[in-house]
DNA sequence: CCGTTAATCGTCATGTTGACGATAATAGCG
DNA sequence: CGCTATTATCGTCAACATGACGATTAACGG
């Protein structure tokens, strides 16, 4: 029944915060087409694998990390036909927001796999400069209505790293105390673990975890807009 | 270079509202798989065609309808290994919303096309079933922030008929002096033809066309959440 | 003990929301 | 033609949310 015999490929879009910017996951390419670019990592969907589990499978290859950590969901599909010089490639992107990863990138199958900061990132190999920029405006907005934030946290965060991580993607300051007062207002975003505080240079914060909530109400909207 | 030779289709959520009751276009399947049940429209993507080209193409051939008018949207892929017992298809859903038509479903290339209403409707081909619901979904989130509720009115509209959208696709009432006021306020979200008025029964009410804004500010919120 | 730093709580003017009263402008009807 | 039903649109008000920013608290390094 295979009318075009197309490949049909995921590719990921791995995001973390280090160093107070926002990081993407690349794969320098060893072979043509585009040798020696950054190129999003991915690969083809094994015959019998569904989409998100292959989706999966490359996140776990390409850093070692499972899965269950952070966010992974599926961004778009992008299927221009010369978008792959070698014939008609569909491929699925996802999206993930993952904490920033203690464990280097390990047995990662591609060559020189790295995190760079996506600020100025550019001339990706495909379409991947696109498919990178929506992967961004995603999460941009979607830290908006969603505590997807906390998927750029380790299980337990405080306010002022979670904080951190909107101004991070965001690209903007934000007022502490108006920040904390919505955040832990906000219906299920976080609980607070109470038992716990922590320090770094000022006085000690709070710990918490993630809420039940899927949906931010009210959602916390970006300054500029 | 094609590994897996898949199959890869567009299916079409064409979503439009008729009698004060969400509808979905729909076409009885005349052949096996799934003989002589509900299934969306759509079909193969030809060699060259990018893919929103083919969703534009396959919303020509159902509808008859030029696809400038309403909105057309990715909603996602579709790739279970066994969603469709011929084989291994991929399918890529589109979403699109549209004005009542006038114009009857002429020119569909299946046997019966018709628009069915989305309440209790089950038992798609394929896994439709899921396509559907998560089109509808999104249809009822992306009215909360974004001014597509206009795709489902002519082009011309009064603040009423908007709010019968809102009121139809969110199966919730909806108070008409806040609608208004908010509605109104929006930046961007409506603007005045100001020329016309226009009647049915009472006061008669003013000529609206959609405003440039692309996003609302600030959005209208669902009542229950 | 003191300055520095960061967390957290408060206050206040302003803006938004939901509930709902009041008016305005028509059509239909006797 | 006045009356009534119907719908559009404007207003009012209390509850709540927001942004700006002051004040207090609890650590740290000397």
């Amino acid at each position: 029944m295979t009318i075009n015999g197309s490949a049909v490929t995921v590719d990921l879009v791995l995001l973390t915060i280090r160093a107070g910017a926002l990081h993407v996951l690349l794969i320098r390419r060893g072979i043509p087409p585009f040798k020696g670019r950054w190129a999003l990592p991915g690969g083809f969907v094994l015959s019998g694998e569904d989409l998100e589990d292959a989706a999966r499978r490359e996140l776990r290859e390409e850093t070692g990390l499972d899965p269950t950590a952070g966010h992974l969901e599926q961004l778009g599909t992008y299927g221009t036909p010369d978008r792959d010089p070698r014939g008609r490639v569909f491929t699925v992107a996802y999206l993930a927001l993952l904490p920033d990863l203690p464990a280097p990138v390990a047995g990662s199958d591609a060559a020189g796999a790295d995190w760079l900061a996506i600020e100025g990132l550019e001339d990706l190999a495909f379409d991947h400069d696109r498919i990178l920029a929506d992967g961004v405006e995603r999460a941009r907005a979607k830290l908006e209505y969603t505590p997807l934030a906390t998927a750029f946290c380790p299980p337990e965060f405080t306010i002022a790293e979670l904080r951190g991580v909107y101004e991070t993607v965001w690209r903007a300051r934000i007022d502490a105390r108006n920040f904390h007062r919505k955040v832990t207002g906000a219906d299920g975003f976080v609980e607070a673990t109470g038992q716990s505080v922590t320090r770094e240079r000022g006085r000690p914060a709070q710990l918490f975890r993630r809420g039940p909530a899927a949906l931010l109400h009210p959602p916390l909207l970006r300054p500029g807009s």
